[in-house]
DNA sequence: ACCTGAACACCGTTCAAGT
DNA sequence: ACCTGAACACCGTTCAAGT
């Protein structure tokens, strides 16, 4: 099949800065954070090393590049919903999963706030804490929670999962590490030692979307404390 | 002065395992993350790069070691309080700061989750969540949640403020963000737009702990949720 | 047992030289 | 304008050899 392209004709196999970006994506997730390396990249790309270079600054803004190109992605499969509170738990849900398929996503999200991926999320959310009812002046601070939430949690699940083997049962994992813990210092570790058990029956993401209920119900219990009233609600 | 040590007597600049942390994260404060190096270590040590491996298996496990002994440090200052609602709240800054003060921790404690440091962390508040008289079966999910905030947000507020110069008025780059936010596209980024004044007059710390209140108070909302009838325990 | 430091196998990045 | 690939200035880690 001809394919009709717009603009000047470019060679197929020509040097892009969005074919090296999608070059380090595939890298990335085939090999982890340590494979990508501009020798095997060019050699991927069936180049030397140098060439990337006219492309792209420096291998950090490969990794911006990369890490803002998965979560506009992921940003965009969000799907529709009726409430504000659901579609704040389909958008968390989305980076969730699309941090825990790229791993090395967490570790970008992390070492970059209030870059283009970052902000991605933070419009999404805070459309939907408008449309909550916060109030303007707490705008802000509320999306702000949430989406600190969402990249938190995400990236040290990511970070979690990102030594274990391929398929090394999750399961297995969970299991020895709630036997460690059950090993703790009686003295120092009471607490752990206690829910030993839910740390291996727990499931991350429920646990992630439990913490984001636990958010919105405290945005709610404000927002009725604000609205006028006699009777004063709980205390923020 | 003579000190008096106890066990073998040993040579006052013998390399242990302790110095070499000790320089290590003497070295990570001065230079950052990527002013570690084995032989500018082995340097400040006065003795060659090779010496450090018969101490310390790895340059990562080096990493870890650091880490754990800030946290633990960190965790060691936390002031006694009343009310486990107060607890919880001094604790998360004392996280906050620690992560603040010395940024590559940061780091360090989203690449390694459920490492000693996060444990730490983890067995503390859980003591508190505990207090606050959360049902057993929701001990693990709501201390989870209060350690994956405040993990997540101090790590991203470490690395915000890691590329800037030393002193850098920091408020100098919430203004130049700030105007770049009302720069954005109106269709694709109004939220945004609209809250860039609140970005320049935040306070990261403030931010932080509201956030720790809005899941306090999540958590409070549940409790009553919980208990039927009259509600006699006082809100948290 | 503990330390030394040269050597190995890599990196990111640059740059003269090509097309 | 864009690409090539050798070369530079580093890394973490190993290991024979010393004490």
């Amino acid at each position: 099949m001809a394919k009709a392209t717009r603009g000047p004709e470019r060679r197929e196999d020509a040097l892009s800065r969005e074919r090296i970006v999608d070059a380090a994506i595939e890298l990335l997730d085939d090999e982890g954070e340590s494979g990508l390396t501009f020798r095997v990249l060019a050699t991927r790309l069936t180049t030397g090393p140098g060439a990337i270079y006219w492309h792209i600054a420096s291998k950090s803004e490969l990794l911006v590049a990369a890490g803002d190109a998965v979560v506009a992605r992921a940003m965009g499969e969000v799907p529709a919903s009726a409430t504000p509170r659901e579609a704040i738990r389909r958008i968390a849900v989305c980076v969730f999963e699309a941090v825990d398929a790229h791993p090395w996503v967490g570790a970008q999200l992390s070492r970059a706030p209030w870059q283009t991926a970052t902000l991605q999320i933070f419009e999404r959310i805070g459309r939907q804490v408008q449309a909550l009812g916060v109030p303007g002046a707490a705008h802000f601070t509320s999306a702000s929670a949430l989406v600190s939430y969402i990249i938190g949690v995400s990236v040290q699940n990511a970070a979690q999962g990102r030594d274990l083997e391929p398929r090394a049962d999750r399961a297995a994992f969970l299991e020895t590490m709630s036997a460690r813990w059950k090993e703790l210092d009686a003295h120092e570790y009471p607490f752990t030692r206690n829910v030993a058990d839910q740390l291996r029956e727990h499931d991350d993401r429920a646990e992630f979307l439990a913490g984001i209920d636990l958010i919105l119900t405290g945005i709610a219990a404000s927002l009725q404390g604000q609205e006028r009233g006699g009777s004063r609600r709980r205390p923020v």
